[in-house]
RNA sequence: GGAGACGUCGCAUAGUCCGGCCUAGUGCACCACCCUGCUAAGGUGGAGAACCCGUAAGGGUUCCGAGGGUUCAAAUCCCUCCGUCUCCGCCA
């Protein structure tokens, strides 16, 4: 949800912000225009209401015999607050779903346009080269005893795979290597419910344009989630925050699970994309006024990882148009894939300001006592998807792939994985 | 899955049977001041959240787990849902 009040007083900025995303600039003169009708109701109802509140006294407090009178009188009154009631709750429903569907207005500097405009911030490392034909991250997997597509399909369907000796044990190295660098810098580690609630699910914005992306157990009303940033988020719903002494930063460590509804076709091979994979993500909780500096800390730890995974990078401004409707900045870091010749996703991170908190009811309370909305912020530290760019970059000749320093102590000093006979 | 109890303004509780004197009482904790010579006690006052009107001072409305309903009037009566706890059953 949006700033009502940066609505009413500066609603050229949510226009300009309208423009950029390609999102409808129509909307945000509707939704003038419903604020405008929900406070007039508003007012009614709560003049009328008054009034009903000193008769109703008027009437307990009366003879016995002059009281028949005055409920007749009363009635009248309660059939109005209840028509002046009913269009307070109309015009309510109403501007939650006009002004709910505008998206948060983005970060100046922020490029406008589509998923093509974004902006390169800068390359990182280098894009591997071998002097023989490179084997793709299902060959090596096969080759390695790492990854089983064919028995995920077999088990689960397309999109599922099972990690295999190896390929499991590098999982594994991976997230705790994540889960150190976490601890490292203050973050609270937290396993979170990967099944929540309808309402901490359209909270965190997943229920909007991509409701379809979302698994849903209807037997139990409850959503899978697609990354932990939805129970994190949810984490502190409802509640006021203390970030006195700084911002509360957690690290959540769960399996997502995504549909990947409209995808059929991309990436069909390996586990590029899939429908559950296991992931680490931090989550901060900050004041507003310090979200843009956050947010460039959580870039710069997800840089820390890909360069103790020895992979070459860059780190991407994603464009307006492609933000989700929380974020109001987001950086993207991609990694070198080389047998795809090209840069793939491994991490997100996006400042969300005080969008999601606002829909979450998250708060914290200002030097004058009163509450305000925090901000929240959110970013992948590792996931599933990075053994990709991980067997890739580090293959040698003969199929074997050589482990990234860092990643060896969690790997019992294991430095070469070699291909099983 | 079965049976039962419960959910009140930070915490703990009163109020619910019998609807209106509840603008929700009390204790603890908290803040300010007063008093007091000693790691304290006492006194007075203040203090929740959201929203609306207003430049402001201030005024108003809503909130007793959530949502409906009955009623002139609901913390209180009725319904649905959510959650917590206890006992039994079942279970990887």
């Amino acid at each position: 949800m949006i700033d009502p009040q940066l609505l009413r007083e500066n609603s050229d900025v949510v226009r300009r912000s309208q423009i950029a995303r390609g999102d409808s600039v129509e909307l945000v003169d509707t939704a003038l225009d419903v604020d405008a009708r929900r406070r007039a109701a508003l007012t009614e109802f709560e003049t009328l209401r008054a009034e009903q509140n000193a008769f109703g006294k008027t009437v307990a407090s009366a003879p016995k015999e002059d009281k028949a009178a005055l409920v007749a009188q009363a009635q009248e009154l309660a059939a109005r607050v209840k028509e002046a009631s009913q269009t307070v709750t109309d015009a309510e429903a109403e501007f939650d779903r006009i002004v709910g569907s505008i998206a948060n207005p983005i970060i100046d500097g922020v490029p406008a346009g589509g998923e093509e405009n974004f902006v390169t911030l800068r390359e990182v490392g280098e894009k591997a080269a071998f002097d023989f034909e490179p084997r793709d991250h299902v060959d090596l997997g096969e080759l390695l005893g790492a990854i089983d597509v064919t028995r995920g399909a077999k088990v689960s369907g397309s999109r599922f795979y099972f990690l295999t000796g190896i390929g499991a044990r590098l999982e594994i190295a991976l997230m705790s290597m994540a889960l150190d660098k976490a601890l490292a810098e203050g973050f609270t580690p937290l396993i979170t419910p990967t099944l929540v609630r309808p309402e901490i699910m359209k909270g965190t914005g997943f229920l909007g344009e991509h409701a379809d992306e979302v698994y849903y157990l209807p037997a139990d009303d409850l959503y899978l989630t697609g990354t932990s940033e939805v129970a994190l988020a949810g984490f502190h719903a409802d509640e006021i925050l203390d970030l006195s002494s700084g911002p509360l930063r957690y690290a959540g460590w769960s399996t997502c699970y995504r549909r990947e509804a409209g995808s059929a076709g991309k990436d069909n091979r390996g586990i590029l994309r899939v429908h559950q994979f296991n992931k680490l993500e931090m989550f901060s909780y900050v004041l507003p006024e310090d979200a843009e500096a956050e947010h460039e800390r959580l870039v710069g730890f997800q840089e820390h990882m890909l360069q103790a995974c020895e992979l070459g990078y860059r780190v991407i401004d994603v464009a307006a148009g492609d933000l989700g409707s929380s974020a109001a900045r987001k950086f993207d870091i991609e990694a070198w894939v080389p047998t795809q010749g090209t840069y793939r996703e491994l991490t997100s991170t996006s400042n969300c300001t005080t969008y999601q908190a606002r829909r979450l009811d998250i708060r914290y309370r200002t030097e004058s006592g009163k509450t305000a909305p925090v901000a929240t912020l959110n970013g992948t530290l590792a996931t599933t998807r990075w053994l990709v760019a991980i067997l890739e970059t580090h293959q040698l000749a003969d199929g074997s792939v050589r482990v990234p320093k860092a990643l060896q102590p969690y790997l019992g000093g294991l430095d070469v994985v070699k291909p099983v006979t």
